[in-house]
DNA sequence: CTTTGCTCTGCAATCGATTACATTAGGCAG
DNA sequence: CTGCCTAATGTAATCGATTGCAGAGCAAAG
C-alpha cells in the first residue's frame, strides 16, 4: 500500500483531535430567534441598540441553544485577543504569586484572561517575545524581569506594539517603558535608618544578582544612606548575592569571615535573610542577639520565621493590580503612548523580632 | 450637537484602540513570493510537500516581510486555540508555583500557552468553568482545585470538552476524571513509621480544610498507620486545620491545651508546620527537644527553616509535567477518552531537624 | 400627501489562515 | 504518441463573529 507525504500530512491532521461536537453558533441563534446574526450579534455586545422585544427574543435563543460566544472568531474580526500575558524570569519563584493574583484579578474583571510565561522559557524556545503580541496572542505584555538581553529590548521598542508593553518591579534601565515599581530607595533608607536607630554603627548588605536593576537601585541607596549616617563601609561589607535561598547561606559563611563583623546585615530579599540567619543558626550564632539582620519583601513567610523577620514590605497585590490597570488603559488607547508612565508603589518597614540591639562591646 | 445610543457606541470602539499599524500576511508573503497563499501556508506548516525551489522561495519572502502568522485567524480555521488552562484554587499560594513551571514547561515545549486562573475568581466573576473550553479560549483544562461546587461538577461532566479536563494535586471524588495525584498515603504512612522509629507512641495530626481530598487521604492514612503501629489515638489529637500558615497557628495553641501532649505532630502542610513550630516558639517550645513536627510537600522554604522542616517531598515539577503530558495526549485524541487515568507520583521522606526523639519522661 | 428624520434590522464584506478539490506539468510504460 | 500516475501549485470555500451601509417602517413636520 502505497502512502506518499501528502497523504501523510492530511492523515495526521485528520486522526488528531477526535474534534468536536460543535457548540451553537451565532447562526443557530439567529435561527431560532428569527433575526439575522447581525442582530444577534448587536444584543449580545451593544444591547441598547435593539429593541426591547428583539432582546427578549434573542435571550431566550440564546438560552435555549446554550450559545457560547466562539472566542476565536470574534478574536480574529476585532483583532483583539483579550488577553495579557506575564513574562516572569523563573515561574517557580513564589515572590511572583501574589503579583499575578493582583494581575490576574484586575484582568478577569475586565474580561481579560492571563497568560504566563517565563523569559528563560520563551528563550530557550528560540521565541522572541514580541511575537507574543505580533502574532495576535496578546493585546500586551506585563514584564517582571530587567534582565533582558539588548537585542531583546531593542526588538520590543521597535515594533509597532511597543505602546502594549510594562515593566513591573523590575525595569530595563533607558528602555523607553512605562513601569511599575516599588519605593526601592525609601524602602532602602528606611531600613538603614532602623538599624542605626537602634544603635548599630557597622551594616552590611546582601546584594541581589548582578546587573539587575533592584540589586543597583538597592545598594546605591544603602551606601547612601550609610554615608548620610557617617558610618563606614568597607568593601566586603557589600556582600554579592541573588534573590535565592541559597544565597543567603552563602553570604552568611562570608560574613562569618569577616575580622571585624558587621552588627547588622540588610539583604536584598527575604529570601536571602532567612536563609542567611538560618546558616547562622547552624554556627550557632543568634539573631538578633548576635547579629541583626534585615530582608525585603515581606513574603507571607516572613511572620512565621524564626525569628519573625523585619523586613520592608512591598505590597504585591497593588502591584499587580496597578500594572494590570496601566497596561489595560493603554491597551485601550486612553494613554497616549509618548506618556512615560512610572508608578511608584509605597513600602513600609515592617519591624518584628529579627533586629535588636547590636551585641555589647 | 445630538449623539444618538448608535453613534455613541460606534464612535466608542473606533476610538478605543489605536489600533495598529498591520504587520504582513499571508497574502503579502504569497505576493513577495509570487505565490498562492495556499503554498506559503503549506510551506509553513508542511514543509515537505512544497518544492525545494518554492520553499526557498517562500522563506525568503517571509523574511523580507517580517510575517508573523495570526493566532486568531489560524485558531478559528483549526478551531484549536493552542492553549491550556491551569486553574488554581489560589493563584497567590507558593505551593503552586513549581507546578505552573512544570506544567509551562510542558506545554511551551509542544507550542501550547499556559492561561491561569483561580477557581474563586472565575466563580466570583459569574463565569462558569467550562465556559473556558466552550468558548475556544482554551483546549484544556488542569484543575488543581478539587473543591468545586457539585453543580460546578455536573457541568464539567456533561459539556462536550469533558475528556479535555484534568486534575493534579486534588481530585474530585467519584468525578470521571484522569488526574495526577502523589502518594498520599504512602508518603503519609512513612511520615508515622519515622515518627515511630524515632521512639514516639503519642503522635498528633493538623489537618488540611474540610471537604478537601487530600485532607481526607491524609487524614485516613494517619488513622490507619497509627492503629497499624497499635498506638492510642484520642480524637483531640487529630486538630483540624487547612493549609495555611494561620492554621499552623492556631493548631500550636490547641496543642498547647492538651493535657497529656502528643510527642510528635504530622502537619498536613509544610506551611503548617512551619507556623505551628514558630507559634510554639513564641512560648518557648523547642522544636524537637519538647516535640517533633513533621509537615508534608517539602516547598523550597523547608530546608531553610529553623530548625529545617522533616517533610513529605512531593516533586511538583514531575507532577505539573505530567499533567500536561496526559493532558496534550488527550487534546491530540492519542487516549480514547473512556480510558479513566490516574498518574501517582511517588513521594520520599526527607529526615531533617524538626524531628528526634521524643522527650524523656 | 410628501418630506424628513429616527429607530431598528438585514445584507454582505471582512478578519487571516487552512485545506478540499481542481488543475497543470512532467515522467514513464505500453 | 497516448494514457496514467505523481508531484506541485492554485482556486475558492470555510471557520464564526462584527459592522458599514442600506432599507423598511413609522412619526412628526411642512
Amino acid at each position: 500500500m502505497s502512502r506518499n507525504t501528502v497523504i501523510d500530512y492530511k492523515t495526521k491532521t485528520a486522526t488528531a483531535g477526535a474534534r468536536p461536537l460543535k457548540t451553537s453558533t451565532l447562526q443557530d441563534v439567529a435561527r431560532v430567534a428569527g433575526v439575522s446574526t447581525a442582530t444577534v450579534s448587536r444584543t449580545l455586545s451593544h444591547p441598547d441598540v435593539v429593541s426591547e422585544s428583539t432582546r427578549k427574543r434573542v435571550s431566550a435563543a440564546v438560552q435555549k441553544t446554550g450559545y457560547r460566544i466562539n472566542r476565536a472568531a470574534r478574536n480574529l474580526r476585532t483583532q483583539r485577543s483579550h488577553s495579557v500575558i506575564a513574562l516572569l524570569p523563573d515561574l517557580a519563584n513564589p515572590f511572583f504569586s501574589n503579583i499575578l493574583e493582583g494581575i490576574s484579578r484586575t484582568l478577569a474583571d475586565k474580561g481579560y484572561s492571563m497568560l504566563v510565561a517565563s523569559t528563560r522559557q520563551v528563550h530557550d524556545s528560540g521565541d522572541r517575545l514580541i511575537d507574543y503580541l505580533d502574532d495576535a496572542r496578546a493585546d500586551g505584555m506585563i514584564i517582571l524581569d530587567g534582565q533582558l538581553a539588548p537585542d531583546v529590548v531593542a526588538s520590543l521598542e521597535g515594533s509597532p506594539h511597543s505602546n502594549r508593553i510594562l515593566f513591573a518591579c523590575e525595569w530595563v534601565a533607558d528602555a523607553p517603558f512605562p513601569s511599575v515599581r516599588c519605593e526601592n530607595r525609601r524602602g532602602t533608607a528606611a531600613a538603614i535608618d532602623h538599624l542605626v536607630a537602634l544603635g548599630h554603627r557597622k551594616i552590611a548588605h546582601v546584594t541581589g544578582p548582578q546587573g539587575n536593576v533592584l540589586t543597583t537601585a538597592r545598594k546605591d541607596a544603602f551606601v547612601e544612606a550609610v554615608g548620610r549616617h557617617g558610618l563606614a563601609l568597607p568593601p566586603e561589607w557589600i556582600i554579592d548575592g541573588d534573590f535565592s535561598l541559597q544565597a543567603g547561606c552563602d553570604a552568611a559563611r562570608q560574613w562569618m569571615a569577616i575580622v571585624d563583623r558587621p552588627t547588622a546585615v540588610f539583604c536584598a530579599s527575604d529570601q536571602i535573610a532567612m536563609a542567611f540567619i538560618a546558616e547562622l543558626a547552624r554556627h550557632d550564632i543568634r539573631v538578633p542577639q548576635d547579629v541583626s539582620v534585615m530582608g525585603f519583601d515581606d513574603i507571607d513567610l516572613a511572620e512565621q520565621f524564626i525569628p519573625p523577620l523585619t523586613t520592608i514590605r512591598q505590597d504585591r497585590i497593588i502591584i499587580g493590580e496597578t500594572a494590570a490597570t496601566m497596561l489595560l488603559e493603554r491597551i485601550a488607547g486612553q494613554v497616549t503612548s509618548e506618556a512615560r508612565q512610572e508608578a511608584v508603589i509605597p513600602v513600609s518597614l515592617i519591624a518584628r523580632k529579627s533586629t535588636g540591639a547590636p551585641p555589647e562591646g
